[in-house]
RNA sequence: CGGAGCGUAGCGCAGUCUGGUAGCGCGUUUGCUUCGGGAGCAAAAGGUCGAGGGUUCAAAUCCCUCCGCUCCGACCA
């Protein structure tokens, strides 16, 4: 391809609308160019990236035995309603009616769709199991997109799907996709950490994320180096540490006036006490129903922790009047001894079990408790002491002991235990050996493949630009051609261009009518992975000139035109 | 949805406070000179100043309403 004929256009100029490298470079190499917020257009260039991942993800799901399908967009509102999602999925989903007022969703996922459709087709256990793929726009209404194509409104995801006779077949084949996975993001040039995460709203079941680390992710990870565990946030536990629970001796509660002094930080300073001798009380509503829940001054409750522990569909901070009519006081001055409500549940983080000399909310406006003694001044029952805070940086591993660090991620992928939540809700059963009807048992699998995208640029560039891995760039090969009215030096260029397409690798050839500088910064902000240099000066210095993007000026290796092809195929392999 | 900022040529911006001819850099077009890391000179094209309304002799500028974009927060099967 010559680069005269295809369309590109490069910026000098950061966008002012991007904050993170990978959104500016996608913008500054002509990748992607913004309609609207969180809709972007795929540049010629970055179609031909975008279509690479496509085939890597493609090309493992077919590896790993699942089938290639594409399901509509368009999906009609019962198949949400039997589920209850066309209500709880709400304000997140394109929802749109027909000129017969049919309501429809704009798909942003496709468990139901896909159900619906096994349901109908497979019967027998001989079917099963089976694993259904599409590569297909997903639209989610987010409420705030962000960092171009990492949380746009339309994307392009694989969603997979498995189909399996029962809960030990779904685990092979979850490990199969995991697997599956692990090497797609590996071909793409990413380095992907698989994390455990929280089910959700699905209860227990077993997932991981797949995240890139950076720093412009999105998403928190707890990491140990000591024996490789690695969790989602939301998930991450530790090992309870009671060490400053039990410094001090316990002494007789005493009342203390704090007028105005609500949050820790302002009670600490009032009282001249470290934050962590403080408890964090909190009041939430668990399904309509109000519930107390203390922690460590100097820690933040981990709500997802505390719903899953609650068996709650909802939970959300209880309104100012809830919290006032349970414990007899405002927010900043609640506490978990003797509340207004007798029968109230309280719950406090495992670390605060006999912790004593700790200072609470009096439950009382403008009143906190000093001393306070947990197993001699507060009722909780010995099960409700549980893990109910966000682990941080320092905090014992769960699994070895040793301090975890706290590290950003890109979630581009996640599989997924589903169980029968859905094939529950659609009846779909299969009929086994002793013609008896059962539930199908279902994982999901999803990549992000347009967000994958933005995350190898946001792992590899550096101060001039992209650094494409062969796999996915959009072009290998860029030629340089430095004097596109020189005869000799078009006929070298054309030959190599032809050499190199005929052992399959794709070549963009610069012979635009630009000054050397402006090519070798074009080259190197779009970030082909090899560039070849074709000029008068490096002909008359015995050949083209050859160098990867990732590598210094000062690696360049001068290469007689004719053994070009070959060392260029050499570089792309290895 | 709460808080903050922004909207002027394809891109990046000045001009707005203090109303009076719409500007700069990059890019684009043409010509000449240049030519190994974003060239120089000369000429040119390109604007409903986000939209609507109001005040005024006069509005990019002041007032009102709306729209859009970005960031922080909440949210995120």
């Amino acid at each position: 391809m010559k680069w005269s004929k295809t369309l590109i256009q490069t910026l000098r100029d950061n966008p002012q609308d991007a904050e993170i490298d990978s959104h500016k470079l996608l913008v500054r190499a002509g990748i992607v160019k913004k309609l609207a917020g969180g809709l972007y257009t795929y540049l010629p260039l970055g179609m031909r990236s975008l279509k690479k991942v496509q085939a890597i993800v493609r090309d493992e799901m077919d590896k790993a035995g699942a089938l290639e399908i594409v399901m509509p967009i368009l999906q009609p509102a019962e198949l949400w309603r039997t589920t209850g999602r066309w209500d709880t999925m709400g304000p997140n989903m394109f929802k749109l009616k027909d000129r017969a007022e049919r309501e429809a969703a704009l798909g942003p996922t496709a468990e139901e769709e896909v159900t619906d459709l096994v349901k109908s087709v497979v019967g027998s256990y001989r079917q099963l199991p089976v694993t259904l793929y599409q590569i297909q726009w997903k639209f989610r209404d987010e409420t705030r997109p962000r960092f171009g194509l990492m949380r746009s409104k339309e994307f392009l995801m694989k969603d997979g799907y498995s189909f399996d006779v029962d809960a030990e077949a779904a685990d092979k084949t979850y490990w199969n996709m995991y697997h599956a996975y692990e090497r797609i993001f590996a071909r793409c040039g990413l380095k992907a950490v698989p994390v455990e995460a929280d089910g959700g709203d699905m209860g227990d079941s077993q997932t991981h994320e797949f995240h890139v680390l950076a720093d412009a992710g999105e998403d928190g990870i707890a990491f140990c180096e000591g024996c490789g565990y690695a969790a989602n946030l939301e998930k991450a536990a530790r090992k309870a540490d009671f060490s400053a629970s039990r410094d001090g001796a316990s002494e007789a509660i005493e009342e203390v006036e704090t007028p105005s002094a609500r949050t820790i930080e302002e009670v600490s300073r009032f009282l001249g006490l470290e934050p962590s001798r403080f408890v964090k009380t909190l009041v939430y509503s668990a399904d309509g129903k109000c519930v107390m829940v203390s922690v460590p001054g100097d820690r933040d409750v981990n709500e997802v922790k505390l719903k899953r522990f609650l068996g709650a569909k909802t939970l959300e901070l209880a309104a100012f009047d809830d919290v006032l009519a349970v414990t007899g006081a405002e927010a900043g001055f609640v506490g978990p001894v003797s509340p207004a409500d007798k029968t109230l549940r309280i719950l406090a983080d495992i670390s605060l079990k006999g912790a004593f000399g700790r200072v609470t909310g009096a439950n009382k406006n403008g009143y906190h408790i000093k001393n306070v003694d947990f197993s001699r001044d507060v009722s909780i029952s010995e099960a409700d002491y549980s893990d109910f805070v966000v682990a941080a940086a320092g905090d014992a591993c769960p699994v070895c002991g040793k301090p975890i660090a706290i590290r950003r991620g890109i979630e581009v992928g996640q599989v997924f235990k589903l169980g029968t939540k859905y094939t529950d809700a659609f009846k779909a059963v299969y009929k086994n050996d002793k013609l008896e009807e059962k539930t199908i048992v279902m994982g999901c699998y999803g990549v992000g493949v347009s967000r994958t995208l933005q995350a190898v640029i946001e792992q590899s560039h550096d101060k001039d630009g992209i650094v494409w891995p062969a796999s996915v760039s959009p072009y290998q090969v860029c030629i340089c051609l430095l004097d596109p009215d020189t005869p000799e030096a078009v006929a070298v260029s054309d030959a190599l261009e032809s050499a190199l397409e005929a052992k399959g690798i794709d070549v963009i050839v610069d012979d635009r009518a630009e000054r050397p500088g402006v090519k070798f910064k074009d080259a190197d902000l779009i970030g082909f992975t090899v560039r070849v240099v074709v000029g008068a000066k490096g002909l008359a210095n015995g050949g083209v000139e050859i160098k990867l993007r990732s590598e210094d000026k000062s690696k360049t290796r001068i290469v007689a035109p004719e053994l070009a092809a070959d060392c260029i195929e050499g570089l792309l392999r290895g």
